[in-house]
DNA sequence: TTTATACATACCGTCGTGCGGTATGTATAA
DNA sequence: TTATACATACCGCACGACGGTATGTATAAA
């Protein structure tokens, strides 16, 4: 194949690859030779020549992943006259109502048993999102008096786990029942921490995305 | 090697190595051929032997690693004259004095490093300790009195999800001061949901637990 | 003595990865 | 402008290790 002058093209060819056979087959499932069958025409050397291993290329697909939602929560953190609880509030309503969201629902077979993708995109949202984007509104909620937490670091982990992780009909393959239990369980929990921002509508689109996931698979 | 009278015996004994190295090394770098050469003289036809697949080997080894803390909990569970509230209590104890805890913390490197075992060790949680032993326990609190909650199940994956996952140094590598943080939040959160039955000993025994293991690694 | 089973051995196809080689780009200095 | 020097994109094969299987043998149980 041709040499590339655009090799951010190619970079981006194989992480669009790759990501959809990580979501579909599983990483482990999916050999680099599958990759390369999906490339028209790059081999395994083009491959390696952008990535170092496997491993850096599911990095990479994780971080590509993330991004879009990170500027999203990046812009929310930044907004001016806003209240802490508010734009929490708002990141919620905006990561349900992402496009991309019914994408990956459709696309995505249980990621409970793809464990490599999943723990990868946790430790994202555990060791960047939390710190960097949740924890700093949890602050300014302090401070202009919308939000008493105790731990803001300890809490916006532990709202991303559940929110990301335990709630995400995808990871533990759970029925729409199961999720508006966990949902309103959620609303409970957060009210107690003293951050009352679950409201109708959101655990109604939760159980809405549960159902189009349910329904294509 | 000659034939064992007893292949229970080799069974065991190929699960005490593979756990092991799983622990040590991770399951996806274990190989095979590390578990037989570990075995002292026993071949690869004795492992497919008794065992149809590697992952097969990773199913039986969490089995038998939550098989002691599952005896426990249905002992507990099925005690007389005792309420939920104390039997909640007790395996919260109980469970963190286990003399295992030590030697798992000792020999573990950083679990999510081996996201393979982690998952499998948490789906053991969530799809039958939480549903079996925990739920039970809330559901007779409710009837006795001394436990309100509105989801049985989910109460029971969520308090499973973060004792046994989020609050676990080895999952999240966390520091002692981490966890001493997630400890007190977690009780907060308890507390908010009728369940006030973390005390300081728990609290204080969890940060040991914690210094142990960052001892060790 | 027969039969079921515990284990050994040889082998298969596929995997991730390294690497020598080549073609095509760009920077620079004559 | 053009020759030269170097960097980068990509090819494709070879390798060793991997998980798994087919088949053979020895031994315990019946």
């Amino acid at each position: 194949m041709a040499r590339n002058k655009h090799p951010e093209e190619t970079i981006n060819l194989i992480l669009d690859v790759a990501s959809r056979l990580f979501l579909e087959k599983g990483y482990e499932h999916t050999s680099i030779q599958d990759i390369i069958d999906h490339l028209g025409g790059l081999s395994k050397g083009a491959i390696y020549h952008h990535f170092k291993s496997k491993e850096d290329i599911l990095v990479a697909v994780t971080e590509r992943m993330t991004e879009e939602s990170n500027r999203m929560l990046l812009n929310i953190r930044d907004w001016k006259n806003v209240s802490g609880k508010e734009k929490l509030q708002s990141i919620f309503k905006e990561s349900l109502n992402r496009p991309v969201q019914d994408d990956i629902f459709t696309v995505a077979p249980h990621l409970g048993a793809n464990p490599r993708l999943l723990f990868s995109m946790l430790g994202e949202t555990i060791s960047e999102v939390a710190p960097n984007y949740i924890r700093p509104i949890l602050e300014q909620g302090m401070a202009d008096g919308t939000i008493k937490v105790d731990y803001p670091l300890e809490t916006a982990e532990l709202i991303m786990l559940l929110a990301n992780f335990w709630m995400n009909p995808m990871v533990f393959d759970d029925s729409v029942e199961k999720v508006r239990n966990k949902t309103l369980l959620f609303r409970q929990v957060m009210k107690s921490l003293g951050l009352d921002i679950v409201d109708e509508e959101l655990t109604d689109r939760m159980v809405e995305l549960t159902a189009v996931y349910q329904k294509h698979r």
